[in-house]
DNA sequence: TTATTTTCTAAGCACTCGCTTATAGTAGGC
DNA sequence: GCCTACTATAAGCGAGTGCTTAGAAAATAA
């Protein structure tokens, strides 16, 4: 669970609300071309309304950029099946993080170009999620290179493709035919299989 | 030629100084996040330098995103060589736009993630340039899979993620081994002749 | 109920924003 | 030389910025 074990996220439902207005906002213009009265006004509330709940707007993206870097976490080691094969385990992963991008493409946007305006302490707490969450990936790219499913010459480098190609969708989504998250997991999980050169 | 044939980039060599300094400040704090004054500030000029040559701060982001995407369709133009099989040239044209987005990733940055703050003509000029780049990697898949050389299910699909994949190194370039833009280059001219199932 | 804590607002502070205006400096053509 | 066109500045306008304070209202606990 992300919600009580650190003090990062506040459980009040007025909070929550909050962090939805915020992300639609920091979505639409970006944190720096969101006002803290915007926010506000989204939800009715006086330009006063967020300080309750969050000591600034930065602590505001930063609840926000937390909740969502854990909640993907959560995501792909909710999707990993340990018991499986390689390439079961990466088309279960990187479609269901995929699908992930696809369903909550603002908060993803929000969570994953807006870091640079984080406090360097906060920054540093983001990073480490999402260095967790990369390394579940890598480990099994690493066991189907092992067991010889996967033929890859640079299991960094297509890890980091694999992760950039999943995050990305934030910035494009919907486009085309590819407008709703089914469509977007079939595709990655192929996408993935051919990255990593799996036998089929 | 990107300069003259539009007004919309000036030739003057304080303006393209203005770009370049308004692209390093957008790519560090957003375009939302970035004054006037600070980009000013980067020349040590007055608060008031920029308006001689631009309009506008959008005016401004306006010139870096068109002058930015015509020189990566003029990279992908240039990279083409349509006497060779598909093959050779996916190969050059993923290498060289993928290179020129790493040896470019501060003003890839502003040119694709802050188009949002676009006004519509603006942002409807600007996907223009970006729908003709697509289309020359699109044309190579859909001959490569007519030749037989690419073995892939989904042109649309292949091509999303082969631009999406390129279009998102700005965002993480440069991280460990992947440092320097020819090893940028090799990395993703494999990786997408795995994409489209390239026979070797 | 009363007592306590939490959540919100009205008002406003010190400062900054994008942009304008009026003016001074400067480079090149004649 | 001098005119013209361009480039820059100083000063400042009206509006908006993140955030604080004091206190009202509302929810929760006793």
């Amino acid at each position: 669970m992300s919600t009580p074990k650190n003090a990062v996220i506040s459980g009040s439902k007025a909070a929550a609300r909050m962090r939805e207005a915020a992300i639609d906002a920091f979505a639409e213009t970006g944190y720096g071309g969101t006002t803290t009265r915007q926010i506000a006004a989204r939800l009715d509330m006086s330009p006063a309304a967020m300080y309750p709940h969050y000591k600034s707007k930065e602590e505001l993206l930063y609840a926000i950029a937390y909740e969502g870097h854990d909640s993907a976490l959560q995501v792909v080691l909710g999707a990993d099946i340990p018991e499986a094969d390689a390439t079961t385990r990466l088309t279960s992963i990187i479609g269901r993080f995929a699908q992930w991008q696809a369903e909550h493409h603002s908060r993803a946007r929000v969570v994953q170009y807006e870091l640079a305006a984080l406090e360097p302490n906060h920054y540093r707490v983001i990073t480490g999620v999402r260095r967790r969450t990369t390394q579940v990936v890598r480990d099994v790219v690493d066991i189907g290179i092992a067991t010889g499913e996967f033929t890859v010459p640079d299991a960094e480098g297509v890890t980091l493709a694999l992760m950039s190609l999943c995050v990305d969708i934030c910035r494009w989504y919907p486009s085309g035919r590819y407008n709703n998250p089914e469509a977007i997991s079939s595709l990655y999980a192929d996408l993935a299989l051919r990255l990593v050169g799996a036998v089929r």
